[in-house]
DNA sequence: CTCTCAGATTAGAACGATTCTAAACTGTTG
DNA sequence: CAACAGTTTAGAATCGTTCTAATCTGAGAG
């Protein structure tokens, strides 16, 4: 039994219902590019041409529209590594990222792996919301 | 004995000639407002406002080249925690940092407070530049 | 199956932060 | 103090992102 490359229509929609958003062409497609295999991580720009590339016409607004709404309905996370650019994460759960400056690349690294002790008492009235760490590496 | 608020003339001078630049007017009128009181952290344009409120006569894109050229010295340090302004700190040694998303408000946690554990090997080929460790905090 | 309309998409304008340009200015060195 | 490399600057340009207003479409009502 092969991996599992695409999600199913029926999922999608599943996902998107549950999200309350209504299921478009254009959102459905880019589920399917979203999560066809395993985690994901891109920018607007660049999953606007990776639509285009594959034949998926959706306009580079809808694609910000769609990103904002996601990661509201929690389907997707972002993450801020670089003042310039925003990047998205498929992957929502418990994880950190190595960040490869020069080539504007994110690789994961699993929670379970990373742990962060001392976080003192945050300022009064104040809750602690999500730690990130960014492990920013060179090539050597 | 009162704590030194301003630093001294000679001292400025020294610093920017260590980094290979010259003394001018306007960088030593930004050395002496970004070191008068202790550790500070600033966009380019609250340092540009702050500057101009001070009397201090200087162009928005002396500030952003001044800002880069301290950044490269090692004078400053740029912190990424916002996706729509760069932030820069005069504290240039180990350290963390809370962030008030709300109100853009950075607040320094000392490095020996923070500890990082179980870091995987980066990438083959790759070396670790630094670890950033941001904690988001939200009003209770 | 069609009507209806709130929700969604879109092209293009607008925006805010940052960078660039090219002209004027100023430390420094001889 | 001449001369030039380095510096500053206003304003234009650029880049990612958001907004606008017009058009389109999914889905429930009839």
């Amino acid at each position: 039994m092969g991996k599992k490359v695409r999600e199913s229509g029926m999922e999608a929609v599943a996902r998107l219902r549950a999200a309350g958003l209504r299921p478009t062409r254009q959102r459905l497609e880019l589920v399917g590019l979203l999560y066809a295999d395993g985690d994901r991580h891109m920018t607007a720009e660049s999953l606007h041409e990776d639509a285009l590339a594959a034949g998926v016409q959706v306009s580079l607004a809808t694609v910000y529209n769609t990103l904002h709404q996601f990661t509201e309905a929690g389907l997707l996370r972002q993450v801020v590594v670089d003042a310039a650019r925003s990047y998205f994460d498929t992957n929502t759960g418990d994880h950190q990222h190595f960040f490869v400056e020069d080539e504007g690349l994110l690789i994961d690294i699993p929670g379970e792996h990373i742990a962060v002790a001392g976080v003192p008492e945050p300022p009064k009235g104040m809750a602690v919301d999500r730690i990130d760490v960014v492990v920013r590496v060179k090539r050597a």
